[in-house]
RNA sequence: GUCUUCGUAGCUCAAUGGAUAGAGCAUCUGCUUGCGGAGCAGAAGGUUGCGCGUUCGAGUCGCGCCGAGGACGCCA
């Protein structure tokens, strides 16, 4: 795969450009080209001149330039000094070829180079059911592992299991009382909830000995409540449509000595001290205005910090990543200082170690918004949202919102939303064009009458598509998923419009061999933009 | 108190520092004897929380207020 159209324009602007910065944009609407450049603003002031004078010169110069005749139809300049090309016709149906010979690999991009990622994500604590602030990590997290194998990169998908730690003994106490019939409403830090006490049935039901000894006996709790909420995350993410690669107990860390090896090599480079009893890590060092952690506590046990750090070595430098990315809920903001200053003090590349943010997501119940705890037992399950809204409006619903938008999720408006969800205007594209197919039968899309499309509405649809490319590798490098959604919608509501006055069958062979070509088009990216986010492609509703 | 995210139409949300701030839902008006009306066309709806600043250009960047969410050394 060569080059996108954005990327090329973007060098040859750079040739002529004397290294003032620009940007390649796409304009506002289809009268103003398919590409611009706000190139000549910057140069107007190198240069003293008028934007529109800088942009006269500019286009001069790319007139001349034999690389832009093969895709590019004309440049014009905007009164404000805008650049403006437009693409050819030729080209626009030269990728339409190129998408119905390509199918689903269309748009395979390289910019990846094979580079090895580490993604992960949802990693939640195996002390309750998965949540819809799960969803919307998982959600995200899919999708933007398959945009980026789609551009290039080797992508394992990853689930961290944090089954180390007072929180998981705070379980077992849990299920340990609930067995006993003792009153955990009392206990602080202890987890509540029906799964709680369903746990315990199930202990009951398959005559698993508790210990007379309290300790022991969380301990052989705490190992079974663990396993059923590993295997319900399973489940949910399952339900959810969701593959990982790999799920990662920290466990494993501990006990093959990887937690303690980075401890010790702490200590040694004088990078950890000791102070009321605990172990503490010069956070510090590395990053200015940051407290000092405790890595060891002052019980002896290692803390969620150590073993983060330990999880981050083994990622880079034992498996040989070349770049970990983490996404973590909002709420553990203020670790992300910490573990950044631990992966430096470990000698891990700055660039090695990316961590994404989701802000949570907020239920609305009676006109309230709810936070949502596991310890409290009050929170929305995925479960839940999936039996409510189903799996394609779900994922849709997550992946339209920017990460950092504060989702309100109204449990009371789930339903009746579901139906109304934006999914299905684009899924009722891709039905509608399998409609026609269906007339039919034993069609064989050709592509050698294209030049019988001339429509407003056949043009807008070209090229649109002509940009998917473009939306891909912007995606991969800005990791703004929600973009695809937005393009699955427009590419949907122009297919929409262009379905309302122009007739695929029955108009003259010729015609009708083109725009069948162009449905297929049409149906090829909404079925890879859908297979990216993880929803399905009906062809029937 | 410190740090951080957010504030855009009645509601839920878009807009890589660019051109006339856009969709869906809700409301109102049309379109079905034409490949699926889960659609299309149109109307209405905005001082982008407030103020100052940077810039050729600010919803977007900076500072200060106001409001909301989140985090603040041995839970993760």
């Amino acid at each position: 795969m060569p080059k996108t159209i954005k990327n090329q324009i973007r060098d040859l602007i750079y040739a002529y450009s004397r290294g003032v910065s620009f940007d390649i944009l796409i304009p506002p609407n289809d009268e103003m080209g398919d590409y611009s450049t706000n190139v000549a603003f910057s140069l107007s002031k190198v240069e003293k001149k008028s934007s529109v004078e800088c942009a006269d010169n500019m286009k001069e110069k790319l007139d001349k330039d034999s690389d832009l005749t093969d895709y590019i139809e004309k440049i014009e300049i905007s009164p404000a000094g805008f650049i403006n090309f437009f693409l050819k016709k030729e080209y626009l149906f030269q990728n339409l070829k190129n998408i119905i010979s390509q199918k689903n690999k269309f748009a395979d991009l390289d910019i990846g180079k094979g580079e090895r990622i580490n993604l992960e994500f949802v990693s939640a604590n195996p002390t309750g059911p998965l949540t819809v602030g799960n969803a919307r990590a998982a959600s995200y997290g899919d999708a933007l592992g398959n945009i980026f194998r789609k551009a290039g990169y080797d992508v394992c998908k990853e689930y961290y299991i944090n089954d180390v730690g007072a929180q998981v003994e705070k379980l077992g106490e849990s299920v340990l009382k609930a067995l006993r019939d003792e009153d955990i409403s009392e206990g602080d830090d202890l987890y509540h909830g029906g799964y709680i006490s369903a746990i315990a049935e199930k202990i009951k039901a398959q005559n698993i000995e508790i210990p007379e000894d309290y300790q022991s006996a969380i301990i052989v709790c705490k190992n079974f409540a663990v396993a059923e909420m590993i295997q319900a995350a399973r489940n949910s993410i399952s339900s959810l449509g969701v593959q990982f690669d790999t799920w990662f107990s920290e466990s494993s860390l501990h006990e093959n000595g990887e937690v303690s090896s980075v401890f010790e090599f702490l200590k040694s480079e004088n990078l950890a001290y000791e102070k009321e009893g605990a172990w503490w890590f010069r956070v510090s060092r590395y990053v200015a205005g940051q407290d000092d952690a405790v890595i060891v506590k002052s019980n002896g046990d290692a803390s969620y910090l150590l073993g983060d750090m330990a999880y981050t070595k083994n990622k880079t430098v034992k498996r040989g990543f070349d770049r970990a990315i983490n996404i973590w809920g909002a709420d553990h903001h203020g670790d992300v200082p910490r573990l950044k200053a631990g992966a430096m003090a470990l000698g891990i590349a700055e660039n090695q170690l990316e961590v994404l943010l989701h802000q949570l997501v907020f239920i609305k119940r009676g006109g309230e918004l709810v936070r949502m705890s596991k310890r409290k037992g009050n929170f929305v399950l995925l479960d839940d949202l999936l039996a409510d809204v189903g799996r394609d409006a779900a994922r849709f619903f997550f992946l339209m919102h920017d990460l950092n938008t504060h989702m309100e999720f109204d449990i009371d408006l789930a339903q009746e939303r579901s139906k109304k969800n934006p999914v299905y205007y684009a899924q009722y594209a891709y039905a509608r064009s399998q409609s026609i197919f269906e007339k039919i039968p034993g069609l064989e899309i050709q592509t050698d009458t294209l030049e019988e499309l001339e429509s407003e509405e056949e043009f807008s649809l070209l090229r649109h598509m002509a940009k998917f490319p473009d939306l891909l590798a912007d995606i991969s490098q800005s990791y703004q998923v929600h973009h695809l959604g937005q393009y699955a919608l427009e590419l949907a509501n122009k297919f929409h419009k262009f379905y309302e006055t122009n007739k695929v069958i029955g108009e003259n062979t010729n015609l009708q061999s083109a725009r069948l070509a162009l449905v297929s088009g049409i149906a090829d990216i909404l079925k890879i933009c859908f297979g990216l986010m993880g929803i399905s492609a009906p062809e029937k509703m």
